[in-house]
DNA sequence: AGGAATGATTGTGG
DNA sequence: CCACAATCATTCCT
């Protein structure tokens, strides 16, 4: 609010301007015994100064209404200087300020002097903060909606969710029959993010529009008797427009973090791992201790295991990853293990051949680089 | 309860 | 891109 007698007293000390020097009393004063439009400007912002005082003194009026009435003469008031031919301050002042601001407002200098003021101000305010103006979209800001959007939280209200879970479960390596019932367990906490955003984006979207209201309607009204352009309104609703959009880019981030731990709750294939059946662990055993020399399944050989597993390819080479590795790094450890596989596929082999009366070898294994375990490769222990 | 086993992910190098 | 190595998080087992 005080604004507005800070800006009338800067605005005179303002180089270039093609006025006399108007902001100072004295020489408004001065001025008034001079030619005819001189005094007419000279008169019309005695009367705005009036106006900025009162209205002044009548917020003060407000604000302090049981206040000691020391408090409305005292000197440390800056503008009572300025103030002309105004009565004190007290009770008649509201009629007195209503009567001034009817005539200034019919005077038939007022728009010019308004507009020359507007373009002055306009100057200053855009030399003292038209640098910063107008960035572009934010980096920060796209990426949050981009993934809120990935996430099906701002997107379209159905599906949304349900895609969003079927790709993390298809990134996640899981198949996408089971676990449904996680992910109906995602879907609903995902949904409840997602309404708690929408609504509080909603309360920030009402709330900003009616502040935005609020100003404008107060700018207008202020526009009256002050020197406001409605280029500066505008600049006014775009930075309220700006700080709302600040506050609901960390309404986003919050909601970013809340999926994100939801995510890692939820879809974190590690915090639902289950065990691999014992059929499953053993077909992949015996083709781990079968292809000992060079366990590396082809990608057909894995579909393969994977089918008969019921496990995803991309899970046979998980297995066969960790296996080797853990093999690798613990012979000793594996070896019962290995010899009893060997016996099984020696056994396999043996029945295989002799059902097939032919020299019918097992797929050779021990020729390469991972070592064997204590049992001789045609099978004997 | 606590350690071993195990499936999955992450980071690195060829 | 794949294999490896380290590591994580869960499940199994004693």
């Amino acid at each position: 609010m005080d604004d507005q007698t800070r800006m009338l007293t800067g605005l005179t000390g303002l180089g270039g301007l093609s006025q006399p020097d108007v902001g100072d009393p004295d020489s408004v004063r001065k001025q008034q015994s001079l030619g005819q439009p001189q005094q007419d400007i000279g008169d019309i912002l005695q009367q705005i100064m009036a106006i900025t005082d009162e209205s002044l003194d009548e917020a003060q009026a407000r604000s302090w209404p049981e206040e000691s009435p020391a408090h409305w003469g005292g000197s440390d008031d800056p503008t009572e200087g300025g103030r002309a031919g105004g009565g004190m301050a007290g009770g008649g002042l509201p009629l007195n300020f209503q009567h001034r601001k009817h005539a200034l407002n019919c005077h038939r200098m007022k728009p010019a002097l308004f507009s020359v003021l507007c373009e002055i101000k306009e100057k200053t305010v855009l030399s003292i903060r038209g640098v910063q103006e107008e960035d572009p979209p934010d980096p920060q800001i796209m990426r949050l909606d981009n993934m809120l959007l990935a996430e099906g939280v701002s997107g379209p209200e159905k599906g949304g969710g349900s895609a969003a879970a079927a790709a993390a479960a298809a990134a996640a390596g899981g198949s996408p029959t089971d676990s449904s019932i996680e992910h109906s367990d995602y879907r609903a906490k995902l949904a409840q993010i997602r309404q708690i955003y929408h609504s509080e984006l909603e309360k920030y979207e009402q709330a900003c529009s009616e502040f935005t209201n609020h100003v404008m309607n107060l700018l207008r009204e202020q526009s009256r008797t002050r020197p406001i352009s409605p280029k500066e309104i505008e600049r006014m609703v775009a930075i309220i427009h700006r700080k709302f959009s600040s506050i609901q880019m960390q309404l986003k981030q919050s909601t970013c973090e809340a999926v994100m731990i939801l995510r890692s709750r939820f879809l974190d294939a590690r915090r639902k791992r289950r065990n691999f059946n014992k059929q499953a662990t053993e077909v992949l055993n015996e083709y781990f201790y079968s292809h000992l020399s060079n366990p590396y399944p082809s990608e057909e050989a894995k579909e393969e295991l994977a089918k008969k597993c019921g496990i995803t390819v991309s899970q046979v080479s998980n297995w066969f990853g960790n296996k080797r590795i853990r093999y690798k790094k613990n012979i000793g450890k594996f070896q019962e293990e290995a010899n009893l596989y060997a016996v099984k596929t020696a056994v396999d082999a043996a029945n295989v051949s002799a059902q097939a009366s032919q020299a019918n070898s097992p797929a050779t294994p021990n020729s390469g680089g991972y070592p064997a375990p204590c049992y001789t490769p045609d099978g004997r222990l």
